[in-house]
DNA sequence: CTCGTGGTGCTTTTT
DNA sequence: GCACCACGAG
């Protein structure tokens, strides 16, 4: 016994006082808001760890929940470092993995079947469009996308189509509509058997709540802890608070003021929740900051004061003042990113690894622009994101062929795949078959089977149809005998898809490669997986996504979008796209977007904090977008964070403006006056005098000598970075 | 049934 | 500017 706190003990160390009155707060209900950089994710490990070591419960009886899968395995992997223990038993996963356990073991209690399959958006999307098409509407006109889009939402709010009419502020004809497809969509679901993402969630809520489920789950769980809690949904608040019901020890650790997912239904009023459903609950606030200098910090706080915000916190660099954040002013999007690619150099060459920078923009668009030049550059990059592996067409093909051998029923994999390639499943056929399985209320599947002989004659069709359904039992007789590889590459043969591609078409070559990494990427599962039977591979593979890629050590400089980057810290950060309408968004900019607006604050603030040693934002004059130059404002984000964009070299904007156009990099740089410093001259200490801003002494030197070399300079009450080429320095 | 073209319409996207 | 989709011609 005494061991064993011995051990807890030494979990302690290394904390400052608040993160180890998180961690040893253990019971009740605890609220612990960290502010960025507050060391977060050490908390939630060590107060694990905490718990586990000292042995209040086993780790069957823990449940943690985060936001992606790659910061469960983290976590998992950290926990069991830290304690020594087997931590397989250990629940860490996101809330739609512990759905789906939940369900698969227990689902028949709340009407799930066994072998459910999961939708992901683009089945849910795909789906919402044969619904309308088939009440013989435009989809042009009504808008799959929007319509998933708020059948989303509603499962979010807990709302089923009838709960959703009655509160729906839309125009009542308009409602009727999404109410009908609303209605038709959850039949449709029911019938193929399937989940999306938002029901996982609801029935996971129904069976807390069934008597039975609440005695395997709501009761086993003695600890609960919730990562991200700012971006919890209202279900995923229920789910918590059901899970927590039974002991009533329940941690959420978030930050309002990263919340960067209400449009997806999050709600970060949550935070304020908390308290209320847990009136005893504790509060610990983080706000010591370990990554940033002060001068990023203080950029951000400035942001970030912009907003009304639920909880205010002031946070307190620990590593000192810096550098304060830079301004990069472009011509347009190459200049920007070749300024940018500068820098990154610079810092090379200073001994900086490629992997300690990364570029941040609003809209993926912005990208091509920075791989472009950085490929030209020849340094290394990885995207986050970008189209994720599994929503690639064709591997979501093969998935609708491994789909339909676990659950038959479910009719969109088979409308997906069944005539990939051609055998005979035309467009008036599938029509014809379509309305004749609805009117009996059954699955494709289950029609062809039951019915496919009372059909009128067409033999030759009969015959096909009879093929394809042998095929399937064929394969699906496989599933018993043989590994998921082995289905996989039985499934590629039998269906004769990769006969559908053209092995001298470079295109078609990719996605044979796709095809094949997907084939190496099942093995690499049946090696691994704890069950590796095909459901919990194509769980797996839905559940998965490209944020679950990337890879740290490698050496390359990361592009990202700011809401990729949550989570991550670089010691160079850029953010380009500085601009009115790019960042904060075209979509906030309306007089009633004020949520909006606050959280493209949020957005460019949770950017900022991710930079450790120094930050630097630009913005360009103009910029190439949907095929056509636009001149461009620069963010009021930038003024709002004390980034003063026209005191940098002392003129105004339009100055500014008028001086970039029509001239060339070359013609801006040197200086024509005998006294004034031309670049490449100055060094840290010295002394020089600025016309506006009086004298002052270089704290440092960005792109030493090169004609977009950056100066930062302290003067009297302010620390300015100014550009050699345009400051018109004197010594003094 | 497949291929080509033209029209459209375009944040973000943990699961 | 680009990618995606629907529709029409072959």
């Amino acid at each position: 016994m005494a061991a064993r706190t011995e051990r807890a003990r030494t979990l302690l160390d290394g904390l400052n006082p608040e993160q180890r009155e998180a961690v040893i707060t253990t019971e009740g209900p605890l609220l612990v808001l960290a502010g960025a950089g507050s060391g977060k994710t050490r908390v939630i490990c060590h107060r694990l760890a905490y718990i586990l070591a000292a042995g209040f419960c086993g780790p069957r009886n823990v449940i943690a929940v985060t936001f992606t899968n790659k910061a469960a395995g983290e976590m998992k992997e950290r926990v069991s470092r830290l304690t020594g223990l087997d931590v397989r038993s250990l629940w860490v996963s996101t809330f739609h993995s512990a759905a789906v356990r939940m369900l698969r073991a227990a689902g028949n209690l709340v009407g799930v079947k066994r072998d459910f399959t999961i939708y992901d958006e683009g089945d849910s999307e795909a789906l919402v469009k044969r619904i309308i098409k088939d009440r013989g509407w435009d989809p042009r006109e009504e808008k799959p996308r929007h319509y998933a889009e708020l059948i989303s939402r509603a499962k979010d709010d807990a709302l089923d189509p009838d709960d959703w009419l009655e509160k729906t502020f839309l125009h009542r004809a308009v409602a009727e509509k999404i109410y009908e497809v609303y209605r038709e969509y959850e039949k449709r679901l029911a019938r193929a058997g399937a989940l999306d993402f938002g029901s996982l969630l609801l029935r996971a809520v129904k069976l807390l709540r069934h008597p039975e489920g609440k005695r395997r789950f709501g009761e086993r769980f003695q600890y609960v802890m919730v990562d991200e809690y700012q971006d919890t949904n209202a279900v995923q608040y229920e789910m918590v608070r059901l899970l927590a019901a039974a002991h009533g020890n329940v941690c959420v650790v978030g930050d309002d003021d990263q919340a960067i997912y209400e449009w997806r239904g999050a709600n970060r009023a949550n935070i304020l929740a908390f308290e209320k459903t847990f009136p005893k609950a504790k509060v610990i606030t983080l706000t010591r900051n370990y990554r940033s200098t002060q001068g990023i910090l203080d950029a951000a706080s400035h942001l970030i004061g912009n907003n009304t915000r639920l909880r205010e916190k002031k946070l307190r660099a620990e590593r000192g003042s810096g550098s304060v954040p830079r301004l990069i002013r472009a011509r347009n999007e190459y200049d920007e990113a070749e300024q940018v690619v500068r820098a990154i150099r610079t810092n090379l060459k200073a001994g900086a690894a490629k992997k300690d920078h990364a570029v941040f923009y609003r809209v993926h668009a912005l990208s091509r622009v920075l791989e472009e030049v950085l490929s030209a550059s020849g340094i290394e990059y990885q995207l986050l994101r970008g189209v994720s592996f599994y929503q690639r067409a064709e591997i979501k093909d093969v998935v609708a062929y491994l789909k339909l051998l676990v659950n038959p029923d479910d009719d969109g994999s088979f409308l997906r795949i069944c005539n990939k390639p051609a055998r005979g499943f035309g467009a008036k056929t599938l029509e014809r078959l379509v309305a004749a399985a609805t009117e009996r209320n059954l699955s494709l599947m289950a029609y062809l089977r039951k019915c496919g002989e009372d059909r009128e004659n067409r033999p030759a069709q009969r015959k096909k149809e009879a093929a394809f359904v042998e095929m399937l039992d064929e394969l699906q007789s496989l599933l018993k005998k043989e590994s998921v590889s082995i289905v996989v590459r039985e499934v590629l043969e039998r269906t004769r898809y990769l006969e559908l591609y053209d092995q001298n078409d470079p295109e078609d070559l990719q996605r044979f490669e796709n095809v094949r990494e997907f084939l190496s990427a099942a093995q690499d599962f049946e090696e691994s997986a704890d069950e590796p039977t095909l459901a919990a591979f194509l769980e797996r593979i839905t559940l998965a996504t490209d944020a679950d890629d990337y890879d740290p050590s490698a050496d390359r400089v990361v592009l990202s979008t700011l809401h990729a980057a949550k989570g991550l810290e670089f010691r160079h950060v850029f953010i380009v796209g500085c601009e009115e309408g790019l960042l904060p968004h075209g979509r906030a900019l309306g007089e009633e977007a004020d949520a909006e607006m606050e959280e493209e604050r949020r957005l460019a603030y949770v950017g900022m904090t991710r930079a450790k040693d120094t930050l630097t934002m630009s913005y360009a004059f103009e910029r190439r977008m949907y095929g056509q130059i636009q001149a461009r404002t620069r963010s009021r984000f930038l003024s709002e964070a004390g980034i003063d964009d026209t005191s940098d070299w002392g003129g105004t904007e339009r100055e500014t403006r008028s001086f970039f156009v029509g001239r060339t990099p070359a013609t801006l740089s040197g200086s024509r006056d005998t006294g004034i410093v031309g670049c490449g001259v100055l060094s840290e200490g010295d002394s020089v005098r600025h016309h506006r801003f009086g004298t002052g002494v270089v704290l440092y030197v960005a792109e030493s000598g090169d004609e977009n070399e950056v100066v930062q300079i302290r003067f009297k009450n302010k620390v300015k970075n100014l550009m050699t080429k345009f400051a018109h320095l004197t010594r003094v």
